[in-house]
DNA sequence: GATGAATGAGGGTTCATTCAT
DNA sequence: GATGAATGAACCCTCATTCAT
């Protein structure tokens, strides 16, 4: 027992590797139970003592946030390619939010505790999302500056939106039009401009 | 022990009593703490045994269910009021809207289990949000027929976004002008209108 | 699993049975290993689960308490007797603070909360102990009227005293003649009294 | 990290610098915290780990022994001092009784092992002890020698009794006389000496 | 020697749910 | 029907101790 999988007993820098293969048991764990589940069953698949898995995240928001840092870098790749490659800031926003939007519904529920995070200046999962709000509203202001979005939208609240619409994208699953339909709805607003429909009066 | 509480000594219809008792405690209960306290601690309270309550609502989502379709009368009546006041089908449906949200955010937590019941077909809940949806559908249509509301919106993604937008609400706190925002986004959309900006190419 | 023992599967006030059970096997067991064992593992050894032993025991302390309340009833007939059967009123309460120490061995470790609840008004075993105090004060002022007893002593003081007593005593086994000779200090003090030696100076 | 904390970079003679170092933080924290603190937390303060510190301690009580060794010289100035001092051999033995007292409240929770160390011949503790008695002794059989103390008592009963002394002293320190009276039990006992009843027949 | 990561049994506690009474 | 005792898996967390590096 104890052993971190791959072959021997607990062979070099088996902190690295155990650090690592916890993760990886985590992100599977996760991925499929949703982040509600035990940390002691992770610990117990990754075939190490829940002391380990312990000491190497304190808490659960720690384990998730280590989590997502992985997934992180993908996401400010992303960043930078949308940068590079659209010229056109509306349409950059756009594949921000969307970008955004993919990277919250890597795990199932991996919303709710980013959402509890934001009321706590503390924690680690917060730091995660502001670094989120700032890419978004430097996304946003270009597109201001361009005349692409709406002036008196701000970061955070389009963060937040896509959040919740990553939230409740878990449950539209049979509905296969749902995600489209929101973004569309997000983009666009239900209501058609005035300027289409005369004056409001 | 075992007394219904509230002053009398449980006479004989027992059963509607306990059955009132209970959700008036449920309600209290979850209104203060949020909806995922514990079931014992209301049975408790409400002066049943856990073994009462689990014999009017087998369960969590049962109790709620019950719980909500005594509010759910309060909607109705907004619903009501609005046909009957608002002429302008987009702004009834505006009202509608702020209506559900404001319902949706009678307890905290609540926005999930609805979530979750939208993916099975046998959930009481998912009946409350089928209604909902309806009537949804209703202003909606309404609305589109008027050309105020873009024609390709669906009347279950509007809901879907309220309940998102409640979701989100609850963290938002600290930012009192969040839920205004999120309102103005899922009514504009964060895009200005192609019309003001000319053709997208 | 969750039987009782005593053949049927909860026969008929198993709330009683149960309680009484978990009694028996906790005595047995802080009897044997001491009272710092694991609840749980009493639990498991009296066929419940540790809800069961939780919703009758709070915490270690009420188990402990209950315990002990019944061997209570014993030492107040042993006090009831030595009232019964000495007249002088020295060796009454010699007697009982005998019969008091013997009590308080009755499990390895007992002293050790008991001297915690000391200093703990809400404990159940501090009510206990107050007990103790009482009726040891008691047979004190009776030695005290009659000459018998110092009049500086308190009852308090000769609680702590036969408490302390017990706690060492654990350790002192291999020592055969420790007990008594404790006793004896306790009873005598180690000096001479000064009217046999003369005065101090 | 693993540096020993305290401003040096650790040169050679790690050994002993670590040593006296953890000796210094332990002191510390059983003062502050008693001796049922974490070693761990002991370590961590120390700047080592726990390896080390398992490395010159090999348990709790070697440790605890270590770091009493060094207050017995303190022990010892005084034995020193009141054999200069004192020509009355009761009241020398008196006083060694309480300095003894003094010494054994030095941490919270330090009688415990010092009792446990009693019943195993082999713990280092148990040497300390040795030592004190034997002390003890020496001051009991000068004040027998001299009548002022009773012939049947034994130097390890009365440092048991001091002992079980300083044990019950921390639970009764909301009774501000319990101190004294317990020592004046000790020195007298509650009984008064038949001589002043006449015989007991 | 020193390190500190790993261990893993064990701690107390909660609670949705069942079922004998 | 009502009751509430029983269940027992699950939760998070701690820490003395070992041992690979």
């Amino acid at each position: 027992m104890g052993a971190a999988g791959a072959g021997a007993r607990r062979p070099r820098t088996d902190k690295q590797r155990n650090r690592a293969h916890i993760l990886e048991v985590a992100e599977e764990f996760f991925s499929e139970r949703g982040i509600t589940g035990s940390l002691d069953a992770i610990a117990k698949q990754a075939g190490v003592g829940p002391g380990t898995l312990y000491r190497h995240f304190p808490n659960r928001e720690a384990l998730l946030a280590a989590l997502l840092q992985t997934r992180d870098e993908e996401l400010v790749s992303r960043r930078d390619a949308i940068r590079r490659e659209e010229a056109d800031s509306g349409i950059a926003l756009a594949r921000w939010l969307e970008a955004m939007g993919e990277w919250l519904t890597a795990f199932d529920g991996l919303p709710e505790p980013l959402r509890a995070a934001l009321s706590e200046e503390t924690s680690p999962l917060a730091i995660t999302c502001q670094g989120f709000i700032t890419t978004t509203d430097e996304f946003l202001h270009a597109a201001q500056r361009d005349g692409a979005a709406h002036p008196w939208v701000r970061g955070r609240d389009l963060f937040l939106t896509v959040l919740a619409t990553a939230w409740v994208r878990s449950a539209a699953l049979a509905d296969e039009s749902s995600p489209q339909a929101l973004h569309a709805l997000m983009q666009s607003g239900w209501m058609t401009p005035r300027t289409e429909r005369g004056p409001l009066t």
